[in-house]
DNA sequence: ACCAAAACTTGAACACGTTCGAGAAAGGGG
DNA sequence: CCCCTTTCTCGAACGTGTTCAAGTTTTGGT
């Protein structure tokens, strides 16, 4: 009873230069109605007429119309790391840094919050290869867990050894959270999100801290035994 | 650019005795096919035609596929209470009443596991009537509140003034984690969800206990100032 | 009992994502 | 240059959710 009805037909890569000329045309062509139109009243017949090719040509080079989102995780992405950069370079506090990776986050998503809500959906499916989760993702989602062990490592904080290791899991799946609330945050410029940035990042500083006090070992440890267990 | 497609016919509600009948024909075919097939695999054809009526008769009485999820909450809320009474009359401690009905939340939910994870994916978009926020879910969102208000008013556990009122609603947005959590979760019998509560549950105990501490009042006032400015 | 209004029911038609068999173009070994 | 394999391209056709104008039935007032 398997409710996987995700299309079966594997999305092919170029091997000669026309192709890979054709796959960026449908692309670039995509994105740019996903911005003006929105990504459901962007049809697929649409995206094909507008690149002036077939169809099922589109279908060649993307599995779904869902799998042209992929390629704009990793867009993101890199402009999320491009974003964060300088304030990695600048900041050695723990807070500061935490804080300024994930509004440069949230800067990176900002253009695209009016759809983003749209294909977030599909990115909650559990089976999903759009899901943050998933294998597929794998790739932007070692990345961005990336940004967040350099917040870690190149800051002046001192954090227990037990949680140092998955503390930039942790800050990730955070960021997750944060990512969640902004998609469903309609209030003007998504402010309250960088309210909840700001009030957030110094409670998870201040914990993060705690985390060290003799008293408070034995709880840190048992928490972090749970989190293993759960790590799927 | 609102992303809004979500169809425009209202649903409505049956006025005479005959529509009341037709409508619960429907939704009753509905689910036994949700449960035997799955929801994608279930076509709406196929609903009306088992159900012996035409197809646009059940948008008649339904806006959508997905409005005929809503009927599916409202029923796993019911079940959720009948699954929680016991142990709210039973229990006195805190933390143990919170044990039980998050479990008892999971246990009316386990039978449709296998396809809540499709449906969820509806529920996760913002603008979807079928969001846990949404106005439309309000009914069956405040009843689940209600079941954490309970756990909180009966208990002996003595809480923060400051935090009372509100904790109710953060316990079910821990719930709401949790059911996130469980829809992700393959393991077995889902076990590692009940790992999860059973893990989670003593921990959210000792920080409501911890927030009546004189030295941690002003954190705890500083988090609920926060928590209020950032519901919408 | 009658009749107009409201409630209900119908199924063909539409738009969309997706598939597929068949054909065209490119590549590359001889 | 030829020929065969791989790669790419096409667009009609399918299945699905949804709509709508047109009919049928029920209700409630007179």
């Amino acid at each position: 009873m398997s409710e996987a009805s995700v299309p079966t037909t594997a999305a092919a890569e170029p091997a000669t230069a026309k192709g890979e000329q054709t796959r960026r045309l449908i692309l670039d062509t995509a994105m740019r109605l996903f911005r003006e139109r929105g990504y459901t009243q962007t049809t697929m017949r649409a995206i094909a007429k507008e690149a002036g090719v077939a169809v099922g040509n589109a279908y060649y080079y993307f599995g779904s119309k869902e799998h042209l989102i992929q390629e704009f995780y990793a867009g993101t992405q890199v402009e999320h790391r491009a974003a964060a950069t300088p304030v990695l370079r600048r900041e050695s506090d723990f807070a500061a840094r935490l804080r300024g990776v994930l509004h440069a986050g949230i800067d990176a998503n900002a253009p695209y919050h009016a759809f983003a809500a749209t294909f977030f959906k599909t990115a909650a499916e559990p089976t999903s290869p759009l899901s943050p989760f998933s294998t597929e993702s794998s790739g932007a989602r070692e990345a961005s867990i990336a940004l967040f062990r350099e917040v870690v490592e190149g800051s002046t904080a001192k954090v227990d050894p037990e949680l140092r290791a998955d503390l930039p899991e942790l800050l990730w799946l955070a960021y997750m959270g944060v990512v969640l609330y902004w998609v469903h945050d309609r209030s003007p410029e998504q402010a309250k999100t960088r309210r909840l940035i700001d009030g957030a990042t110094p409670l998870i500083d201040r914990l993060v801290g705690l985390s060290r006090l003799r008293v408070l070992r034995p709880v840190t440890r048992e928490v972090m035994q749970l989190i293993r267990s759960l790590r799927q």
